[in-house]
DNA sequence: TATTGTTATACTCTATAACTATA
DNA sequence: TATAGTTATAGAGTATAACAATA
C-alpha cells in the first residue's frame, strides 16, 4: 500500500494525461476522429468480434461504442454483419480500406513518439504500458466487481518485496 | 529508441487511460468536476499563481483555465485578485472553503486509490508517476519546441488526408 | 505591438434512458 | 423477461478566434 500523497500525485498526473492524449488525437487524420481509430485498431488487432466486445475493450458504455462504429462502418473502415448465432448480435471485421487506413495512422503515432520519446529505451516505454494496463485493470475490476480483487491486478506477476 | 510495436501499445493505453480517468470523476462531489477539482488542487497544492501559469500546470488552454477557474471562484473556493505587478494578471488563491473542499476531494480520490491500487507498492506508484510525467513532458515540450512541425498546419487542429 | 485574460462558438467524448428486435 | 444494440438527449472538456485591457 502506497502512502496517500502518492495517490494524490497519480490523481493529478491522470488528470493531466489528456496532453498526451490531445497530442495523439493531433495526429489523426480529420476524417477518423481518436474514438473512431480506437475502435478501428481494437478491430484491427484483435479481429472480428461483437458491439459488447469492443465495448468491453474500449472501456466505455455500449451506446459510445455503437457510435463510433457507425462512423466507421459509414466510412467503409469496419463491416458489420448479422451474428448467424444470435440475431441480436453484429459481428465487426476491419475492411481493406479500415487496414490500410489503420496502418497509416499506426505509422503516424509511432512516429510522433519516436520524436517525441527519443531518449526513451524499450525498457522504459514498456514499464510504462504494463503499469498503465495494471492500473486500468485494477479500477475498472473494482467498479464493475465490488470489493476485494486484492490479488487479481493483472499487467505482471507481482514480486513479493 | 524504443520498438515501434510499443509505442503502438502505448497509443493504446493513452487512448483507454480515460476509463480511469472517469473512475476519478465519479467520486467527486457533483458540485465539483473534474476540470474544476484540477484547477482547485493545483492552486492548494502549489499555492497561489497567476492564470498563466495555472494553465501551463494543467496542461490546457488558457481559455479552458479560465472557464474552470470561473466556476470555481463563482463557488467561493478561489480568489481571484489583480496582481499589482501586472494590471493585465490576476493572482488565484485558494480560501478557507476551497481547502476544505480539496481536503475533503483529495481523501475521496485517495480513498478510492488505496482501495483499488492495495496491492501496489509506493515504489509502484512513484514509477508510475515519475513516467507519466516524463511522458507529458516530452510529448508537450516537442509540441511547442520541437523542429519537427511539418505536421503542425497553422489554424487546423489536424493533418487532412 | 505584444501579452494576459475573457467570452462566443463549435466539436468530441461520454453516460442515461427510451426504444427495437431477438433470445 | 432478459439481452444486444441503436438513437436521442444532455453534460463535460477542449480548442480557435475575436475581443478587451494593459505592458
Amino acid at each position: 500500500m502506497a502512502d496517500r500523497s502518492q495517490y494524490e500525485e497519480l490523481a493529478r498526473q491522470i488528470s493531466a494525461i489528456g496532453a498526451v492524449k490531445r497530442g495523439l488525437a493531433r495526429v489523426l487524420p480529420a476524417q477518423c476522429p481518436s474514438g473512431s481509430a480506437a475502435a478501428l485498431a481494437l478491430v484491427g488487432r484483435y479481429g472480428e468480434m461483437r458491439m459488447s466486445r469492443l465495448a468491453e475493450l474500449l472501456a466505455v458504455d455500449m451506446s459510445v461504442t455503437s457510435r463510433h462504429v457507425a462512423h466507421v462502418v459509414d466510412r467503409g473502415w469496419i463491416e458489420r454483419s448479422p451474428d448467424p448465432d444470435d440475431r441480436r448480435s453484429r459481428i465487426l471485421r476491419i475492411t481493406p480500406a479500415g487496414e490500410e487506413l489503420l496502418d497509416d495512422m499506426a505509422r503516424r503515432t509511432t512516429d510522433m513518439f519516436a520524436r517525441t520519446l527519443k531518449d526513451w529505451t524499450d525498457e522504459d516505454v514498456g514499464l510504462l504500458n504494463t503499469l498503465l494496463a495494471r492500473l486500468r485493470d485494477c479500477v475498472t475490476e473494482k467498479e464493475v466487481h465490488g470489493y476485494d480483487h486484492t490479488n487479481r491486478c493483472a499487467g505482471r506477476p507481482r514480486q513479493d518485496t
